[in-house]
DNA sequence: GCTTGACCTTGACGCTGCGTCAACCCTCCA
DNA sequence: TGGAGGGTTGACGCAGCGTCAAGGTCAAGC
């Protein structure tokens, strides 16, 4: 007669799992000695081994039970269906893998090659890295809801980066966040760039943005972000309501211009 | 100012994640309103999205944190490690489905393919099934602590069946454990088949198992085993040990034979 | 003002397969 | 006879939440 850690280490098992499978009822327990240890007969031996097989096989302990019981066409059934779980699990950690792969490759935030390149053009229009920053960020919320959309718009936005006038509103945007006064002027100024551009932009229709519902979009939460990393922003959008737009993110025509 | 089901909406996850995470210190609980309800902010919002995007890359919730702050060489130091775990656990669950592979193709006891061809010999040459079962669970034992030494004895195994005493000796005991009645002749006789087999193997020095130490092998056990199967295996021990041989599974030489 | 349903709160257990104390008993050997 | 090295049960811990339970709150319709 063996004692449990004889039994354990016959099947190659520790002591506390042989007790677990007592405990889950799926290894029978055996009779006591008189001071009460378990005492295995060497058929325990073979049931512990089977046991570990599908173990090690990934079947999970609370099926190993039915296994051994079934007839052969249960068996496969379930042998197929472990087959199954463990192909999905397999597929999940290497799509994960491929994640992590993209941050290795220095892309820490995860954000779309496309995207890193609009803002690296930014960078280069002399762009300050606050303001960088917060289009990082929103690009982030973007990316979060609308991964593939994203990289189809980036093309246009870079496009945009030729025009004098948007460098223009960069820059002052730079210029005002990067100083900790309140030149109200520049904000003026700012706003004025950005009705114009949106007046444009209206004209010409170009306001498409495929076919997200834009109800779905996130510019409320694009605004809030702003006037959080900074209060400043709030001036902006009050100055662009005066000019007949609501929001930033996503400009929306209030009423039609009095001009 | 958000609620919590609103900001686990955009950022895809659910309500009792991003509580969870407050919970383990990941994501700071903000401020609540009269009522006691969470109020969140848009940024927080993107510290949800970045949270997830290394979580779904794989990396543990305790270690996000840490990497969220972490500079460039560490951030990727920590990258290459979890990239490294990942590998492995994919590797783990790649041999599981080796394993549940070979159980699929019918080989429900992971038995290697020499020893199921040795069982089915066995059956060929008129072994009754019990103790069929019963050189199975022998094999199963050794298997699993040699998995690559058995293969290699077999072969030797399967030659040894060519010989008739053997072959008369496994129809015996077949005869005799498939009956109820305790026919004592036959127990003699197989002893006598046994012991002269023995005879043979000791003289020519056959008895060799590689460099296994015979000390590590469980042949009390397989001894154990058989007994319990059926105890006539015990009068056939006793048999054996009066023609001067221990064991059964492994004889040992007790004394010189008188004769 | 009342109901209703949707949403919020904290607290706690469940899942998987054991590892790891804790606190105590049993056996064997020098 | 004392200590080392077994054995026993009981319980917490782990990872990442899901899922009640037992309420309090809010917004809307009557």
């Amino acid at each position: 007669m063996l004692t449990i850690s004889q039994l354990a280490a016959y099947a190659g098992v520790t002591v506390r799992a042989v007790r677990h499978y007592h405990q889950i009822g799926l290894l029978p327990e055996p009779e006591r000695d008189a001071s009460g240890y378990r005492r295995y007969s060497a058929g325990a031996v073979v049931s512990l081994i089977r046991i570990r097989i599908l173990a090690n096989a990934g079947v999970p302990l609370s099926q190993i039970g039915q296994m051994l019981e079934a007839d052969a066409s249960t068996f496969a059934a379930a042998v197929e269906e472990i087959d199954r779980q463990l192909g999905d699990e397999i597929a999940r950690l290497e799509a994960s893998r491929k994640q992590i792969a993209q941050l290795a490759a220095g892309d820490r935030l995860a954000l779309a090659p496309e995207v890193i390149t609009y803002l690296d053009r930014l960078r280069d229009i002399g762009v300050s890295e606050r303001v960088v920053a917060g289009e990082r960020d929103s690009w982030i919320l973007m990316s979060a809801r609308w991964p593939d959309r994203v990289r189809e718009w980036m093309p246009g936005k870079i496009a945009q980066l030729d025009d004098p006038q948007l460098v223009r509103l960069y820059r002052i945007l730079s210029e005002i966040f990067e100083s900790d006064t309140g030149d109200d002027a520049l904000l003026v100024e700012a706003a004025d760039i950005l009705a114009s551009l949106a007046e444009q932009a209206y004209r010409s229709g170009e306001i498409d943005l495929g076919e997200v519902a834009q109800d779905d979009l996130p510019f409320d939460l694009l605004d809030a972000l702003a006037v959080e990393s900074d209060s400043r922003v709030q001036r902006l959008l009050d100055l662009m309501r005066e000019r007949g737009w609501d929001g930033l993110a996503r400009l929306e025509r209030l009423a039609e211009p009095s001009t």
